[in-house]
DNA sequence: TAAATATACATGTATATACAACTTAATTTT
DNA sequence: AAAATTAAGTTGTATATACATGTATATTTA
């Protein structure tokens, strides 16, 4: 993956510093190199390598304290993105089973995304599609997919069936996920998904939205994922 | 530059922006003015203007777009507690305020943590308290806490009210949280949750359950969440 | 009239610089 | 030896400026 000349340098600073503490090389606890430092390693200026800083804050990635520096917060194993996990054991592959429900189809944006989309994003239109996702063939995980229509990726329904949608993606298109956000809530079924997933009207569940950044330029996939918590949970580690 | 006032300018801006936009002077869907307007008003300039702006932006009050300009978004808010900062890292610490409903009493370890206790742990026994956290005076978060008895700390109930009990843990003991684990539900309220967080009955809340280790050994802080989603939301980055 | 072009204005990125405020460690004074 | 001071280094705040890029509208052109 390489990092086109566009590419402003705050996003390189910022995707370099993150890779190193996702990946153990700065450990909690520890100091990154001064302000000033960085500004001479990236040949550029205290604004632009603040810019980074500020948002690696913002992620939590970092605590800054004048006078002292920036100390790295929390290394995250893996993504960071919320997995399911069983009560009593980890789920693997065996139990678990993914059904196309709607099968791929170009449509209009939805509108309440929560992001704001890029021009080639709103220009390429979006690609929707959704899965439920079955351990021990009870339906768990409800799942609307959105992503550009831009370059490559034409699914086909099996594709996506089995396998995971990201390790398509790789496999296929060299797409990786470099990163993203997720916003929680707890809802109450509507009839839609609690027929999907074979509730009660009105039962809990966990609600999710995420973005998810790609080495691809204007190739984010965002999804809202509905979870049945009753017998599984997310989990997170820090 | 002068200095007549101690807070900052782009403190002052923020502050001014995000009491209009809660109070309903900038309503959703509207711009606010120019970042070049803004620099008139304030009589400042642009990156100041933009320091403001951004933390709004990270806030979620605004969503800026280049070419146009910022509109104030959907009065969604993010709590940031899924990062071991604590709510405050989420929320400014101006409409937050924290109300203990329990002080501190040593008490039996309850069997649900979901976590097996080391024996150091279970020797000291447990310290429990329980604290609600208002934003903009409404009840959003009902939290439940556990830690062992060991060493130091011997809690104020003022010194759990008004700053983050993580803060205080840190500057007053020096304990700092390295990590962690969290697993998170979406529940229906029962009747002492309904009450506590003035909700329907069997409203949907998100649930958490957390580990939080720390540079102490032997002292962990077990905390049990109870989250009101319907006008904030539970955030993460990676 | 419809399409292409120019324009004004918005935010995005970046450079260069200055001083304030805080932290830490070394140095000086008591 | 202990306390106070100094100095160096760090982040925090701010000014001033420049150009790139995206949006919307007015203008020109076909």
């Amino acid at each position: 993956m390489q990092k086109s000349e566009s590419t402003p340098i705050y996003r390189k600073l910022l995707d370099d510093l993150k890779k190193q503490i996702d990946e153990g090389e700065f450990k909690k606890g520890e100091m990154l190199p001064s302000e000033n430092d960085l500004c001479k390693s990236y040949h550029t200026t205290r604004p632009t390598v603040r810019q980074a800083l500020s948002e690696l804050t913002n992620m939590g990635y970092i605590v800054r304290q004048q006078g002292k520096g920036s100390i790295v917060a929390e290394p995250r194993r893996g993504l960071g993105i919320l997995s399911v996990s069983g009560v009593t054991a980890g789920v693997g592959d065996q139990n678990l089973k993914t059904v196309i429900v709607e099968k791929p189809v170009k449509q209009e944006w939805p509108a309440e995304l929560l992001h704001q989309l890029s021009f080639e994003e709103k220009e390429a239109g979006c690609i929707y599609f959704t899965r439920l996702r079955y351990i021990n063939n009870i339906p768990i995980l409800y799942e609307e997919t959105f992503l550009s229509d831009t370059n490559l990726p034409r699914f086909t329904s099996r594709s996506l069936e089995n396998r995971s949608f990201l390790k398509v993606l790789y496999e296929h298109y060299q797409v990786e996920v470099v990163g993203g956000e997720q916003k929680i809530w707890a809802i109450a079924a509507d009839k839609n998904k609690s027929k999907l997933l074979k509730l009660k009207l009105n039962s809990p569940l966990a609600h999710m939205k995420r973005k998810l950044r790609t080495n691809v330029k204007d190739l984010n996939i965002y999804s809202w994922l509905y979870c049945n918590t009753e017998n599984y949970y997310l989990d997170d580690y820090f």
